[in-house]
DNA sequence: TCGTTCACG
DNA sequence: ACGTACGTGAACGAG
């Protein structure tokens, strides 16, 4: 830890022959998490090898904070560990624009999802630096987070005090700060062996690390809250729950989220409760409530019996708090000082290969455009949302090389309807919109590797019926079954690891290996869409993009180029795969996301 | 921390 | 031999 100039000037001297050596790495230790908080600062800057680490205190200022900021950007070659962060870090606290770090980094936590991409309760190491440097570089390598949270307790500081908290000479900060940059120094090289080992392509990783830049950059622009309609929809969905949670409370059920209390309530009421938890506990959740409330699943009364008052109220004021508080009022507490929310999104979170968006962003609700109004496009812009047309049963057709699905998409033109085709194949011209449902349900079965039970529950059609559908099915698609059963086949070669069209690494669970079919579909899937974003940055869209949602990019754009940036991104999400189109379709709305959903503003 | 629930694609 | 819907993030209650 640098003191004096002298020390500096020595950490500058190291830096020069470090960089010759080999990639640096670098880290930062600030206050929180949230970058744009507005009271979040950068308080150190870690540099290392696998030997040494330099600590520089760069809440100190003055030098340290010039050389820290220099040295950043002369590292040339540089490691970081889960980079988005440490990225947007620096572009914010630093003034180094994440373009120009981005293209030097490799991140460690990127190489390790693609050696295995599954969290830690799938059976995985995960991507936290800990367990990573367990496994390849030193069993005995200490848990410097936990660690950190046992110095700020005895310091009578919290888990979320702690990091602004802590004196900045501390030093056990100071020595897990360096141990950081010196494991992540020491995993790379595993990690590296490891991809070249397992022969994951170096395009993959190269094209997994333009995805990140792409994402921190959408993360950085962040999006727009109304104020003014977030904050008294938030009181107004709160003053609604408390009027449901007081009908509740006359039922005996003080707090709606307890499934043991309003179960209890109901069977004291005569209602009858059979469905069970994993647990073993009675099931009182929307499916079980609804019915008891005469309620179809789309909050519609069905007039087949006397309501249940109580079980209306607990799904009213459920909903109601959700929204509020998770929502509207989550919307409002995560505000940067521009009033925008800057929802983490990770490009490889699920062990699909799926992205993830924290903040609730990609969980909104889409059966009423009341919350999703509390998100605005730019000043002068409107929303814009590209998504794919059916994309994961395009991606079925083309990877499990399905002869009749792929005439009809080849044939069918822009407006092509994959289910009703399937609803045609099997009944004839005269097929109806039940029959449309009942195979579209058939079909997400197969993608998704449904049973009959759990189909028939899900379409609301009998299980015979689904049993029939799913029989005429498979004998339109036959290639569908085969070709699951031939890549089940090829992971149980590969030690129960798929590997996808792009290189991926799939592992499967030993006791449910159907599930390859949805996994190749899924990250196949994802990898379009990742694909899709690269052209989108290359077209010049990139500052018009705010949110990826699985097939769908979400932009802002000006109002009066929105034909033309709207035209632009269906371009680019449109390609071939194996032959099969994939079709994208651009919707143009108004200032809010909420009037893509029927909004008026 | 774990289990449950609920919002999405 | 058979059959299993897949993937997330967030909040709350219970222990």
């Amino acid at each position: 830890m640098p003191e004096t100039t002298e020390d500096l000037n020595e950490f500058w001297r190291w830096l020069y022959e470090a960089r010759e050596r080999g990639p640096i790495a670098l880290d930062t230790e600030t206050t929180g998490l949230n970058v744009f908080n507005p009271s979040f600062r950068l308080r150190t800057v870690q540099f290392g090898d696998q030997r040494d680490a330099w600590v520089i205190q760069y809440e100190r200022g003055g030098y340290f904070e010039s050389y820290a900021r220099e040295a950043v950007q002369r590292t040339q070659r540089v490691l970081i560990h889960n980079a988005a962060y440490d990225w947007l870090v620096l572009d914010r606290c630093a003034g180094i624009p994440l373009e120009d770090l981005a293209p030097w980094t490799t991140d460690t936590r990127t190489l390790a999802a693609l050696c295995d991409p599954r969290q830690p309760s799938e059976g995985g190491i995960g991507t936290a630096l800990k367990p990573l440097s367990a496994r390849w570089v030193d069993p005995a390598a200490p848990d410097t987070q936990s660690g950190l949270t046992a110095v700020f307790r005895s310091l009578g500081l919290t888990k979320e005090t702690g990091w602004a908290g802590i004196p900045l000479d501390h030093p056990t900060y100071l020595l897990y700060a360096g141990l950081d940059v010196i494991l992540t120094a020491r995993l790379f090289p595993a990690l590296r062996r490891e991809l070249a080992r397992l022969g994951v392509r170096n395009e993959l990783v190269a094209y997994e690390h333009e995805l990140a830049r792409i994402c921190a950059v959408m993360q950085r622009r962040g999006l727009l809250v109304d104020q003014d309609y977030a904050g008294p929809l938030a009181r107004r969905l709160a003053a609604e729950a408390e009027r449901y949670r007081a009908v509740a409370a006359r039922y005996g059920v003080i707090k709606v989220g307890s499934g043991d209390q309003v179960a209890a309530a109901l069977v004291g009421m005569g209602e009858t409760l059979t469905e069970r938890t994993d647990a073993g506990a009675l099931k009182t959740d929307k499916a079980v409530l609804l019915p008891l409330a005469d309620l179809d699943r789309d909050w519609q009364r069905i007039g087949a019996r006397e309501p249940n008052r109580l079980a209306d109220a607990v799904l009213r004021a459920k909903r109601a708090a959700k929204w509020g508080e998770t929502y509207a009022a989550g919307f409002m507490n995560k505000l940067d000082d521009a009033g925008r929310i800057h929802p983490v999104i990770t490009p490889l979170a699920a062990r699909t290969g799926r992205m993830s968006v924290t903040d609730g962003l990609h969980q909104l609700p889409s059966s009423d455009h009341i919350v999703r109004r509390a998100i605005l496009a730019e000043p002068g812009h409107v929303k814009i949302s590209t998504d794919f047309q059916a994309i994961e049963m395009r991606v079925l057709a083309a990877l499990a090389d399905v002869r009749r699905m792929k005439e009809g998409f080849t044939r069918g033109g822009d407006a092509f309807d994959i289910h009703m085709y399937t609803a045609k194949l099997i009944r004839g011209e005269g097929a109806t919109k039940r029959d449309r449902k009942l195979f579209k349900g058939a079909g997400f079965g197969k993608v998704y590797g449904g049973g009959i039970t759990t189909l028939a529950r899900q379409t609301g059609a009998s299980e015979a019926e689904i049993s029939q559908a799913v029989t005429a099915y498979d004998r339109v698609f036959p290639e569908i079954k085969r070709a699951g059963k031939r890549w089940q086949r090829q992971a149980f070669q590969n030690g129960m690891v798929f590997v996808s069209a792009t290189g991926r690494r799939l592992p499967l669970d030993r006791d449910r290996t159907y599930a390859v079919t949805n996994y190749a579909c899924q990250s196949a899937a994802r990898d379009v869409l990742g694909q899709a974003m690269i052209e989108m940055e290359g077209a010049g869209l990139l500052e018009y993009m705010r949110l990826p949602i699985h097939d769908e990019i979400l932009a802002s754009a000006p109002r009066e180029d929105a034909a033309d940036v709207a035209r632009e991104f269906e371009r680019c999400m449109t390609m071939s795969l194996y032959g099969v189109p994939i079709v994208a379709e651009a919707e143009i709305g108004g200032r809010s996301w909420g009037s893509l959903y029927g909004a008026d503003y």
